[in-house]
DNA sequence: CTTGACAGGTGTACGGCGTACACCTACCGT
DNA sequence: ACGGTAGGTGTACGCCGTACACCTGTCAAG
């Protein structure tokens, strides 16, 4: 239907193709190659184009974070607090591991854009309606973090990268070359030590998934004990 | 001595001033207005000048990095494991405190410098001689995450801007604009939950130093359960 | 049917960035 | 005396974000 060939007219271009295009072009290229040039070039549109839809590239960055905490599922199963905890932030952290860059954008911006908000609230609710005090609901998100949005916060990431045009994005970097190993006989000792009868791994190591949860289990076992023995701020 | 009043010949540049100047620079002024043409401004030298003894800005990084990283103190006190490391990652939460560009500045870049390695090295090493399993200390690692290395990793951060020119740096953005607290009601209880009879917060208020110490002591007396009921992957 | 406002895409230009590359110069060991 | 070399300089390129003037198609009011 109409769209002669003269002109190919693209799909107007609008805030939300923007930042669907935006996101898809993070996810794939790196953050890093995410400039307004280059996302303008993306769109078949002059660059100054996007200036019409978002005021400037960090308005831009805020509300693909935005689209991205919008993914987390907040839908909430009538179980126990500790579950309803366990089960968002898994959410999370897969919304998170979907776009591997949102987790550094989060923390660069100074903070807080409404659907991060919206979202610890939310959190917060729950652990409140569990039974936690205001002032070990305080605490406690505190204590959680930024793993409360499911970010890995590795340190060692392997993730981060991301990007790759081909499907094998070399699975890891392989171990450790064993002059490093030398140097860090530690390290080099725990880095083999978790990988050896599990099968479901199969680079240099180690699940991720499996560590999150173990993190994450640690913190809601040590918080749902001092629920249980009625904590106060009795401290300091 | 020397130096006659015709050319002003600073003193001569050095990859030590350099990184000096950088750090300084970055502290003072934020990580965001550290160029290569500010800094070698900064040095009285024209930017090219700085190549001659860092590859590139990338690299300045890493040694800005490891720079921060050797000042934490990993001197170590003959106590248990826990008090050890307790020690330790408060020494390098002190340490990323009086450098706050150096959080983002650590994660940024995909991994480990060699000073990052040795610290992290030597934290394994209390842990291990602490009795840990090696299994069990990988975990730990993950667990703690870059809490480990000091990062208050809040989500709500208040430092990161850093910089300002003046002393009074603006307290904090004073407790919550009501429209905003209406929006999001259970955050809004629980900001003001904790302050309540704590005379040493000021400000919209919580108290940064206890809020790290109560989740690294969270992470620390859980880790130490595990351990004393001899804990193996019998997980999964 | 004319008109004029306005939303939305365009073109040009500016200042800042990292850094490649050719150069110059002062010093040093032979 | 001299050639090498370490270290500072100058110019230039291609990228970035974005200010500002401009054009163009659409549509409502006259």
């Amino acid at each position: 239907m109409a769209e002669q060939a003269g002109t190919p007219r693209r799909t107007p271009l609008s805030r939300e193709r923007i930042l669907r295009t935006a996101i898809a072009l993070a996810d794939t290229a790196g953050i890093e190659s995410l400039s307004m040039r280059n996302l303008a070039q993306e769109l078949g549109v002059v660059p100054m184009a996007l200036y019409k839809h978002v005021a400037n590239k960090d308005e831009l960055l805020d509300a693909m974070i935005d689209m991205v905490v919008g993914e987390i599922d907040t839908s909430i199963p009538d179980t126990d607090w500790k579950q309803a905890i366990r089960g968002r932030i898994l959410s999370a952290r897969s919304a998170l591991q979907r776009h591997p860059w949102a987790a550094l954008a989060i923390e660069s911006r100074n903070m807080a854009t409404p659907a991060i908000l919206g979202y610890l609230d939310s959190v917060v609710a729950t652990l409140r309606s569990g039974g936690l005090s205001a002032d070990l609901a305080h605490h406690v998100m505190h204590a959680m973090g930024s793993r409360v949005l499911g970010f890995s916060q590795e340190l060692f990431d392997t993730a981060r990268d991301a990007g790759r045009s081909g499907p094998a994005a070399a699975p890891q970097p392989a171990a450790m070359p064993p002059e490093v190993a030398a140097r860090f006989p530690h390290l080099a000792e725990i880095a083999t030590a978790a990988s050896h009868d599990d099968a479901s791994v199969v680079g240099s190591g180690c699940d991720d998934q499996f560590e999150f949860e173990f993190a994450l289990d640690l913190l809601l076992d040590g918080i749902e004990r001092l629920q249980q023995q009625g904590w106060t701020s009795a401290h300091r």
